[in-house]
RNA sequence: CGGGGUGUGGCGCAGUUGGUAGCGCGCUACGUUCGGGACGUAGAGGCCGGAGGUUCGAGUCUUCUCACCCCGACCA
């Protein structure tokens, strides 16, 4: 059997095939680059997908659906867009495919060239807002404040399950605004929503911040990120939300009259989170023992195993853990009886610690004689027995503990390897231990690619609480205002 | 697209100087087991990624090709 490996190791990939496809979340696809993504894993994204449309709705925002296709010209609109997204792009040319005449099978009709080529959208900035075009005429049209869950491709020269697959599942928030202030407004708020669910929901400490000039979105006037660490101190985009300026309105020509009936450019947003943030989760938390899962996203909160040695004590058994079953559903838990024959509860109790079920309850002949049952958690491993009658309120309470918890343990974590460096040695030499370090850098882009190249380190974001504090620069030893983020990321 | 590496039963791998394919896990059946991935016995399952070449004979040598993985460039 294969070495399970910890997200901890230089090898990471090796861990995502051994053990996350193990744990039933997903797998490449026959198709470059692509992944598929199994019913467990896909029921957690459910539950994500859930929780975040529940939040953006809560946010004034409603869910719309644009096309796949983007003509090609619709990318030549906006000069820092064709930048970012000219390259990399999957192109349809042809719009049918006819018999080989040599009996191969089937060729690409060449007489069915398409005028102007479609490209899969890598990302819908450029059609959405050549659609808001047409509705929005006046202030009275405005905000205009939609999401949209889709798929894009991105065409990766080098891709990696879930972090980075040629097709992704996302969603894409685009709001238009009156005024900049606004915008801006709206910019903060989602970034804000994303750092509330990926911490409170995932369970994965953020920090909020601005990108800098590199980093920036192609045709983005600011950019903010959250960033988490993974266990091997690895920084992890989680999500982006970004003020567009006037930028797309200007390419596509939206305008509005505003209250003195003159004409003016709509203000813009666009925001996004992906896939990516499962990769996010498993890396973040799981052990050698497979995932950990925080019980607000687990499509499983309990597992139930029955133990026994003869078929006659099975109904016994059942019968008091599905009195169990129900008082726990009532309470709103997602309960499995897993009461298959055909593997031992050794067997199953590895499993399901394997894809990160919060709580498992066994019961076994000794317990039923005893009232008791047995609990345990999976992010501690800890186990306890405890009296059938006390059992509901116990995993009832052991949910937000296991909550809790594993987000004290992922914070605790980051703050131990988060470090000041004041020193481009110490800088090093931090980054080489799996740190993220807080530095102070001379503000120029120059720089910022000169420590790329020599460390492989990025500005992850200029954090939002990242308070004033005169420094050198670590490169340059040019003035600084304030420590920035640095780290190597995914 | 550059630089490395790997392709052999479902999975992980071995296969010597070329001689006609093996191991572990899994799978099937039966029995014993069942409180942390059980054990025994008996089975099933592979034209060795693909195409060509050398040879009496190719998993092995050779040419081409394809796929995947890792490191870069690119990126959520």
């Amino acid at each position: 059997m294969a070495k399970v490996l910890t997200p901890r190791a230089e090898n990471y990939s090796q861990w995502y095939n051994d053990l996350v496809v193990k744990a039933d979340l997903a797998e490449t696809s026959a198709v470059r680059g692509c992944m598929v993504i199994k019913p467990y894993g896909y029921a957690i994204w459910e539950t994500m997908h859930d929780v975040l449309d529940r939040m953006f709705k809560q946010t004034g925002h409603q869910n719309a659906y644009f096309p796949l296709f983007i003509p090609k010209s619709f990318f030549s609109r906006e000069a820092h867009h064709v930048e970012g997204f000219a390259k990399e792009c999957a192109v349809v040319t042809h719009y049918r495919l006819k018999n080989d005449p040599e009996g191969k099978g089937v060729i690409v009709d060449p007489e069915a060239k398409l005028e102007e080529e479609l490209i899969v959208r890598p990302t819908s900035e450029t059609i959405i807002w050549n659609t808001y075009r047409n509705w929005i005429h006046s202030y009275r049209d405005l905000p205009i404040l939609v999401n949209q869950w889709a798929n894009v491709v991105r065409w990766e020269m080098r891709t990696r399950l879930f972090l980075r697959t040629a097709e992704f599942l996302w969603q894409e928030g685009h709001t238009a605004h009156a005024t900049a202030e606004e915008a801006m407004e709206e910019m903060n708020r989602m970034i804000g929503v994303y750092a509330d669910f990926v911490e409170n929901y995932m369970a994965v400490p953020v920090i909020k911040g601005y990108k800098t000039d590199k980093e920036r979105f192609a045709g983005a006037v600011e950019t903010m990120s959250i960033e988490a660490m993974m266990q091997d101190g690895k920084a992890l985009q989680a999500g982006t939300s970004h003020f567009l300026g006037q930028n797309f309105a200007k390419a596509f020509d939206v305008k509005f009259a505003n209250r003195e009936g003159a004409l003016e450019y709509v203000w813009a947003t666009s925001w996004g989170v992906s896939t990516r943030l499962m990769g996010a989760l498993i890396m973040a938390h799981s052990d050698d023992n497979g995932l950990v899962l925080p019980p607000r996203l687990a499509p499983i909160h309990v597992v139930m195993v029955p133990i026994y040695q003869q078929a006659a004590q099975i109904p016994g058994l059942v019968a008091a853990l599905q009195a169990l079953k129900v008082k726990l559903e009532n309470r709103g838990l997602r309960v499995k009886l897993d009461d298959r024959d055909t593997v031992k509860p050794g067997f199953k109790f590895a499993e399901h610690e394997l894809k990160g079920i919060p709580v498992r309850v066994a019961l076994g002949p000794r317990d039923l004689a005893a009232g008791t049952v047995e609990i345990a958690r999976r992010d501690t491993l800890e186990k306890q027995v405890v009296d059938m009658q006390a059992a509901e309120q116990v995993i009832v309470d052991l949910m937000e503990e296991i909550q809790r918890n594993i987000f004290v343990k992922a914070k605790a974590f980051r703050t131990a390897h988060t470090v000041n460096a004041d020193t481009y040695d110490e800088f090093k030499a931090a980054l080489d231990g799996g740190n993220f370090v807080m530095a102070h850098w001379d503000g120029t882009s120059e720089t910022e690619e000169l420590i790329k190249d020599e460390t492989k380190a990025t500005i992850r974001c200029i954090p939002c609480d990242a308070p004033e504090e005169q420094g050198r620069c670590i490169r340059t030893g040019r003035p600084s205002a304030r420590r920035v983020l640095f780290a190597r990321a995914y």
